[in-house]
DNA sequence: CGTGCTTTTGAATAGTATCAAGGCCGGTGG
DNA sequence: CCACCGGCCTTGATACTATTCAAAAGCACG
């Protein structure tokens, strides 16, 4: 049993609850760990409650009924993926562990108490729902705004934001030309040609199959003029 | 002064505080009367509280520094715009009216105090900026896999689903072309191009400058293969 | 009844997606 | 240890879609 006290995700959402809702919730709660590639909940199944990650990297994907992926949300450690539903309520999106992760969950009853008796935590909760709501809705402009080169800088800034843990000016990517499309809504060869172009003027190099980006200050200034602060 | 009790907007988020708060609300708040066409706030400047949307529809736009505006959210009666905001924060969005408005604004300091201390009215706001972080992600993947023509039928169907008040197969439209390109990002002219292939298929009238959709069922099962469930 | 804005439509252009082929590993099995 | 196989990546050629440019028509307003 992972109890909450003593959980070094600083971050985590949870943290906000009063201590004996800590425990509450600590026992309640568990902690499956996800290899890399699994699904944590399908499009389409029934919300029993939500997941906060402890540890590891998440996308949340939808799909039209042709199969075509297109990947809404990167997710990290502190984030909280699912939703809080009333009654049966099915996802509308899924969730792929990017990485080797663990992931809480914790059901329904459990939150709705938890919400109830702990307003820090709800509020919390709703300003990272309302934190998400303006990074989706800033991405929806440059998605809609943006070329197919632009895209794909956007795409691996917003990896490598996701992905790294502290602030650095280099970061490694490990997606493959396919996941990265899917992030920004075009297919592996566009995102092979920008990477080549980039490469050719030194923002990044390829070591087989990682991508290194080598100046991200560099490459955010390339598309600075789409939002300002650093929202994806 | 208008006092929240007696409001006739049933769906207002506020109306979930207890009755001393709502009263509490009603004395600190101002509801202006919004024009048609009217910034209810800028893109870049300071946050200083919520608009809780009484009456009216509001276009939630962002633009690039081009000057290329996308509208990335529409609201209306019982939406909540701006967001909460700890400490100086700016907003990174714009909001202007689609039609005359009724808006209330509730600052920073009352809004804080009032999530202290009704959990209810903090679930209810968190659930809904959950809602609609769904909802955009459920955009981002439309916008992003669909062609022009599936675009053009969304955008009428979101336009519809915010315009109309109650459920019907048939809905007038007041936004120009334009207005309709920004919401799915494309331009004028190939909104016209498409609503004047619908309007051979007789699924839609053009009466002046107003459109009439004609057949809501049918435009919704042309792009239903994208998601379940009626979300935008 | 002009004047100016929006809409519509066509044609040219640019950009993106698709198709196809070859190269580059990494893994597997001989 | 090496050869082969398969998957991913890269690049080019092609087809297609969407954007841009332009012109004419429609409508709204003074």
């Amino acid at each position: 049993m992972l109890m909450c006290v003593g959980c070094n995700n600083t971050s985590c959402l949870i943290k906000n609850c009063n201590p004996d809702w800590i425990e509450k919730i600590s026992l309640q709660k568990n902690t499956p760990v996800y290899p890399k590639g699994q699904y944590i909940f399908f499009e389409g199944s029934l919300v029993m409650g939500a997941y906060f990650i402890k540890k590891g990297h998440v996308k949340i994907v939808s799909s039209n009924l042709q199969g075509k992926e297109q990947t809404v949300r990167l997710a990290k450690a502190g984030h909280m993926i699912g939703h809080t539903a009333f009654g049966l309520e099915k996802y509308s999106i899924g969730a792929v562990t990017l990485s080797d992760s663990e992931i809480c969950f914790v059901d329904n009853n459990t939150l709705q108490q938890a919400f109830l008796e702990n307003p820090k935590f709800t509020i919390e909760v709703m300003r990272f729902y309302s934190r998400e709501l303006r990074k989706s809705e800033i991405r929806t402009k440059c998605l809609a705004l943006m070329n197919n080169e632009e895209k794909v800088i956007l795409g691996l800034l917003y990896i490598a934001d996701t992905f790294s843990e502290e602030e650095t000016n280099e970061v490694e990517i490990h997606l493959n030309r396919q996941e990265i499309a899917q992030i920004i809504g075009t297919n592996s060869e566009q995102v092979s040609r920008v990477i080549s172009i980039l490469k050719k003027d030194q923002l990044l190099e390829t070591k087989e199959r990682t991508i290194i980006l080598k100046d991200i200050k560099h490459l955010k200034s390339t598309i600075s003029h789409y939002s300002f602060a650093n929202e994806y």
